[in-house]
DNA sequence: CAAGTACTTTCATTTTGGGTTAAATATTAA
DNA sequence: TTAATATTTAACCCAAAATGAAAGTACTTG
């Protein structure tokens, strides 16, 4: 079931899920040492990441060698929905842009 | 004073404001026409445009003929720097498969 | 000026969300 | 088996954000 676009902007929104983004773009981590770059107790971490999971922006991995490790990793999918969003939005941009330009020139014309 | 990102994920993570952005895209609307259209209340409406406006989302132009209406337009900049973020994001995934890649390729040779 | 229109602000109330601590779960190590 | 490690869940607290109703502002119109 796709995560609504919504959710996955109420998920970006705040500071920590948003830098733990950041950190996981350069590549997947544990969920402890997210806790710890971004100074997160692990409860409140774990919290964050679940809610991240739930958006579809996360996911974790076992590690084989030891399976209490979870290694997260950035899912494709969301950011991929935001970005068809983003261009569905500024599509009209042009639009907006030309009925401006033609609103400019009549005006100039009138004078 | 730019507004953070984070401000404009909360901002589009309320559904009434992300739809308003979706028919703002069409063309500028005036607020009590964004309220009717969103079955919202106008004291309703006009917080959710307060935040909008705060994030730099949308800007209102007085109507010459009558100031009491107020139209509502999008900005650009708020989307561009989500755009500029998405791809700071997504660059890296290009890095990570190459990783996952050859990680891959390691564990063949393994066996 | 009084009445009406288009919106915004305030205030009181509820809802939501994040943080903490403590306990639970799952796994590995001694 | 007991202890230790890595992470999650539960229960509770507090602050921030959303909501509805009522009042306020700023115009325009008769």
């Amino acid at each position: 079931m796709p995560v609504s676009l919504e959710a996955t902007f109420a998920a970006l929104a705040e500071p920590t899920r948003n830098a733990v983004i950041g950190l996981l773009s350069r590549g997947p981590r544990r969920a402890g040492d997210l806790a710890e770059e971004l100074a997160q107790s692990p409860a409140a971490m774990s919290r964050h990441l679940r809610v991240l999971r739930r958006t579809g922006l996360i996911a974790t991995e076992s590690v084989d060698e030891d399976a209490r490790i979870r290694m997260y990793r950035l899912q494709r999918e969301p950011f991929d929905q935001m970005r068809r969003w983003l261009v569905e939005v500024e599509a009209f941009w042009g639009v907006q842009l030309d009925a401006f330009r033609q609103h400019v020139e009549r005006r100039k014309k009138k004078r």
